[in-house]
DNA sequence: AATAGTTTTGCAAATGTTTTCATTTTTACT
DNA sequence: AGTAAAAATGAAAACATTTGCAAAACTATT
């Protein structure tokens, strides 16, 4: 008897199997406050009965808020941008917000023409990783303007406001916790610089941090490998290979670190007794490692949750909030560094 | 002079900035051939005068599809996950599709809601992890007939099409590997098993593989951890404290061997000579642990882009495709895995 | 029982597109 | 130059909703 009923539940099915009108309907989504409660529940049953869900984009289409917010990511599968993308998107779910994931892989055309593609779905919002994008993207979301932020990093004058920590400082500390240390002999294995802002910061904060001490990264110690457990071991290996080896070993992050240190326990070489390692990062599993790794904490968790707070007051405000914030990196000192013996 | 043009800049602003109607401006879009050169090109011209930028949830009101997949994962910040999330995400991007991802964290219910809710978005398909989920979130799928999957793991007689693994050939392959290596004294370090059927598949895997050698997991020596470096450490040097202690310890996923393996490294146990350590997965970082482990690989990065494919083709015709694919496992023996010797 | 006030409902217009069909313009051929 | 066919365009209806406004249905008051 029910012939047709399953081809399409609209809300003027639905109107009609409760015997009221669609804007009722309506009206008992979204100001149920409004009608009648003997109505709601005539069409409750109405909706439950044909299955019916809502069509958000025909509501998106009267000005009213998607419910996504898109997140544009160079890559889902490095530890620390899962570990963001994980808090990010569990904070703007409490929030009634889905989030729209893309990658580009270190791409900045691909991340700008990602960014439009977001801009047709009407997302409510965007958040970029990092504060180093192409113009064009910086212009088409200024144009648009939808509210926007970038995380990851923090930088005062960036042009849109930043929720994120300070590369620069982190890479200054571990420097300066290395120099402290009394290491002469210092090597680096640092991931490729370009279109990385994240990296280069860290870099100049870490040679900054040694020249007022008066030292140096070595300039034939200074390795960079792609961001890998496998990459790293393999240049960490060609580090020690000679008798004329490095005592440190800073690391750009902590995934490199690890190799470093897979590394240095496959060549028999005791860390930190013969040898330091330092990471960047704390990543999920630093602390348990063996010997756990000193680096320095950026606490991803705190970014992602900070960055979907000022999104989301970015949205329901129109962009009037002061949002951006620095989270501060911690330098954690466990035990892979050790003071220089010579 | 143009003051208002920011305002709004839907299809017709274009249309009579170019001097054409809005249906000339629409097929320009969508059916470039079907207008002339000269006009596609001051079409071309005003879209980008004016910053227009398409509105989806217009067009997805019209029954064309929204361009979204609904990718619904248990939490995105595992190692494993990552890969998966990121390799199926190229992949539906390479066609055009971008996917709305939202974690419910092992819970069925948010699993349920999550689902409701990427209907509201009309996403174009879904994908669900595993072929465990409730009564509710199967039903809801069939009865709104969306393109759904299942992947990661394989199950023959599952209600929906799947792209996965066997997580219980998985377990077999371990645990007859330890078995042939003669060890009697066998423990085991495993996720709760409770709503997580790959799990709960693995182990039964090993434990039939074990019995079908005589052998077992010694009961006492059979611990669950959550799913961390850290929990899998502490674990394992429980297991290690006494002198009575295991000759292998087969664990469910590599997380939890990386934390078996730097336990032991630091109780001073020798792997593989004095003990054995296994993993499940192959994760990205366990061919280069210090020593490489031995596990079986889950090929995640397979699954992902397959499922895509899959996904992509029910999608396309209107589920009249046959897309479900076993991805064998496969037992990789490094250097964690040694013959029992009394 | 009549009135005024309040609550609940429906009508119709609006939202930004696409698409069918009809009309106009262009091209090719004689 | 005239015609037939083909190509390009526009008008209007359709899509699934929301919402402002007016009408209808209740309540409370006298």
């Amino acid at each position: 008897m029910t012939g047709k009923n399953k081809e399409k539940a609209d809300i003027i099915a639905v109107a009609n199997a409760a015997r009221v009108s669609p804007s009722t309907v309506s009206r008992s989504f979204n100001h149920p406050d409004l009608v009648k409660p003997a109505t709601r529940k005539k069409i409750d049953a109405a909706v439950r009965r044909l299955g019916y869900i809502r069509n958000r984009a025909a509501q998106t289409i009267h000005g009213i808020r998607s419910g996504t917010i898109g997140l544009i990511v160079p890559t889902v599968d490095q530890a620390i941008f899962a570990e963001l993308i994980q808090s990010f998107s569990t904070a703007v779910e409490e929030k009634g917000f889905t989030i729209l994931l893309a990658s580009h892989g270190y791409s900045l055309e691909r991340e700008y023409a990602l960014t439009r593609k977001m801009l047709e779905h009407r997302v409510d919002g965007i958040g970029l990783i990092g504060v180093e994008h192409s113009a064009d993207t910086f212009e088409l979301l200024k144009q648009q303007n939808v509210p926007s932020i970038l995380l990851w990093n923090y930088a005062k004058e960036a042009p849109f406001p930043c929720v994120g920590s300070d590369n620069y400082i982190a890479g200054h500390q571990i420097g300066q916790h290395v120099a402290n240390l009394g290491h002469k002999r210092i090597a680096a294995i640092f991931p490729p610089q370009e279109g990385n802002d994240r990296a280069s910061l860290r870099l100049r904060g870490v040679t900054d941090a040694l020249r007022s001490y008066g030292k140096e990264i070595h300039k034939d110690w200074y390795l960079e490998t792609p961001y890998s457990v496998a990459a790293a071991k393999a240049a960490a290996l060609s580090l020690v290979s000679s008798l004329d080896r490095p005592s440190a070993i800073i690391c750009g992050n902590d995934v490199l670190a690890w190799g470093a240190l897979h590394a240095l326990s496959s060549a028999g070489i005791d860390v930190p007794m013969e040898m330091s390692v330092t990471g960047i990062g704390d990543f999920n599993g630093s602390k348990d490692f063996e010997p756990p790794l000193t680096t320095v904490r950026i606490p991803a968790r705190t970014i992602g949750k900070k960055a979907a707070k000022a999104i989301v007051q970015l949205i329901v405000t129109s962009g009037l909030a002061e949002v951006g914030s620095l989270v501060m990196p911690e330098l954690v000192v466990r035990n892979t560094s050790n003071v220089y013996r010579q």
